[in-house]
DNA sequence: TCTCGTCGTTACCAGCCGGTAACGTAGCAC
DNA sequence: GTGCTACGTTACCGGCTGGTAACGACGAGA
């Protein structure tokens, strides 16, 4: 247990220890750890995956994970707040007055499956993910409540009187644990055209909402 | 560091510090165990649930778990092994000849739902919990996937030349997981009647297999 | 060239939790 | 009664991991 090494030379001579990592601005770094944080959360969940190893493929030290968020739970819930409103976008601005049902189902379908092209990490931290304490679990089931809420509003405001009120919730929840799962079916299938994932939940979708 | 206290007079003079559990049989005790570990995991998922909390559950101690089960894992993948091969059999033994789609679906769909309500625990540990190492991941995609190519096949077979071949996968995960999904809700909801759920699910799977 | 603020590092602590050693004791077989 | 076996307990260890203290050094501005 040496209590307290010699200050200077830190290595024996010549032989550097670690790397020392390019200097570089505050912000950026702070990107760079939230880039790699955003990849490994969405492998490996919140639980599985552990600060030194966010530290590590961001290139950096633990402590400098530490000096741009103050922990763990703040790291992630930082980054699932920058997609937190992004759900319920996707039926908002979208003309349903002059448009066959079908159209426009393909449509929000086709930018819904970019989003989740462009946001892989986000979506898969939110769907895939189920660890973590009651504050980050509460954070992500309110965002798919959100969606699932709004989507129910998009059936009922559709499907009108062909559907019975009972069973508007448990429709929008089988379309959104189906379109979630179909998701990340497609995230680690990026051979997959859209298309092909277009059509075949437009087939799904369709006698939800006509 | 007290190393060895005097082996007579656990406590100090008639004050019990915890109250013994009563005697019973090793195959009932083990059972005890599994139950309250099923309880715990499907509401906590593996991860988060510890071994200590398990054992107050079945009202022991925890060396008591270790004596029936080797360890955590193992306690987790027996309970999941007593489910590994029921999810194929709702769609084999099935008399496809004579039987209109339609209520050939709602029979299935009926079946399904049954077994959820008796084993929502397993349900919730397959389909909610995603935590755990390698191995037990595995296991439970492994019973997943099965379940999907399943439907696959099912889906291949009845809607035939309908259906392009290249969307046959896409459209049994959105499946799976939709009904999975579906199924959690149930679970979550004892007051809402099976025929909600068998309507709500029969509209979307319809268009798959006919 | 000197200084100071920020970027980066090493080495460590503390708590949680899976797992175990060692020890009591109830009750059935005889 | 008296063992003997299996059921049950207390008390502990060790590793993993989130989080921190203390230190070092690069580089922009004076």
């Amino acid at each position: 247990m040496a209590t307290a090494r010699p200050p200077t030379a830190p290595a024996a001579a010549g032989a550097p220890t670690r790397r020392r990592t390019p200097r570089i601005a505050g912000d950026r770094r702070r990107e760079l750890i939230a880039l790699a944080a955003g990849r490994l959360f969405a492998a490996d969940g919140y639980a599985g995956t552990r600060m030194e190893d966010i530290a590590a493929a961001a290139e950096v030290t633990k402590p400098m994970v530490y000096r741009h968020f103050a922990s763990k739970k703040e790291l992630y819930l930082a980054l699932l707040a920058r997609h937190e409103d992004d759900l319920p976008t996707f039926l908002a601005d979208v003309d349903s007055a002059h448009a066959s049902a079908d159209t426009l189902v393909r449509q929000i379908l086709e930018r819904w499956l970019d989003y989740v092209r462009a946001n892989g990490h986000a979506w898969a931290m939110l769907f895939r993910d189920h660890s973590g304490d009651d504050e980050i679990q509460a954070f992500r089931r309110r965002v798919s409540l959100t969606a699932r809420d709004v989507l129910a509003a998009f059936i009922a405001e559709r499907a009108g009187a062909q559907m019975p009120s009972e069973q508007v919730e448990p429709t929008a929840e089988l379309l959104t644990s189906g379109l979630a799962g179909l998701a990340l079916w497609w995230i680690d299938r990026p051979e997959v055209p859209r298309s092909v994932v277009v059509e075949a939940a437009a087939r799904m979708v369709a006698p939800a909402v006509r």
